[in-house]
DNA sequence: CGTCTGTATCGAAAGATGTCAATATAGAGA
DNA sequence: TCTCTATATTGACATCTTTCGATACAGACG
């Protein structure tokens, strides 16, 4: 196994994968744009912290609707959407359902996101 | 000032501005779902990759534009709403108007997504 | 001052999203 | 099999978004 580091590139001293790395094309931005766009429900954004918050890792959902003054239906919906975007992930064991986050997901939006701060930061 | 390193506090090994530290309530998620809803457009995630990759630190719109197949007025629209969030910032230089990201907000968001990865990795 | 260029705002139309009540489905247990 | 509980799906409705053309505004330059 040779490729252990493959962070640094001919690009220069930032990130292979960042913002600020180069412009993304349509293409490209496609698919984190879906999972911010999951992120950018407040609703879902406490059920992902939520579930990525629980110490065993995974949460019944039974445990995350209490937490909301929404309908039963509504907070399977986001679930449904975090799902999708390739955030969270779910398996019925018995009657209950029960999610966890992927933190691979999160942490390469994160990567993403991470752009480098000016010395003398706040601009 | 006694409090240098405030990061690691009683949750235990995460970050404590971390999605994995503690649920979120519904005021302090308002603002971080603002912001990831204004990424959650690839239109606007490629404005704000376009603007964040700049060398200079600045883009005049002019040289954003082109880059779209969308009217002039949409991407005017779409930097409004990047800037409302408070990922990106701009003044006004004559005829042109420059825009430039805030790193210090990118670098909050991310902070907020990154997880610790279990020891396995994908699960 | 008049005009030209670059950018923002306005108003409208089409489509997407968040929410609910009603209903369906899956599994447990009598 | 019948019923009960937990969760998902469906369909409807109101609201929010994206997009555009038309227009307004700001500054440069005659």
């Amino acid at each position: 196994m040779s490729k252990q580091l493959p962070v640094l590139d001919a690009a220069g001293p930032t990130c292979s994968s960042c913002l600020a790395a180069a412009p993304l094309d349509d293409v490209q931005a496609a698919q984190p744009a879906r999972a911010f766009k999951a992120l950018g429900d407040p609703v879902r954004l406490r059920l992902l912290s939520m579930i990525a918050s629980r110490a065993g890792g995974e949460v019944c959902v039974c445990d995350l609707t209490p937490g909301f003054d929404l309908a039963q239906p509504t907070i399977s919906h986001h679930l449904k959407l975090l799902r999708q975007a390739g955030l969270i992930d779910c398996e019925r064991r018995g009657t209950w359902v029960y999610y966890w986050a992927l933190p691979e997901a999160l942490n390469r939006l994160a990567a993403l996101l991470r752009v480098p701060e000016p010395a003398g930061s706040a601009r």
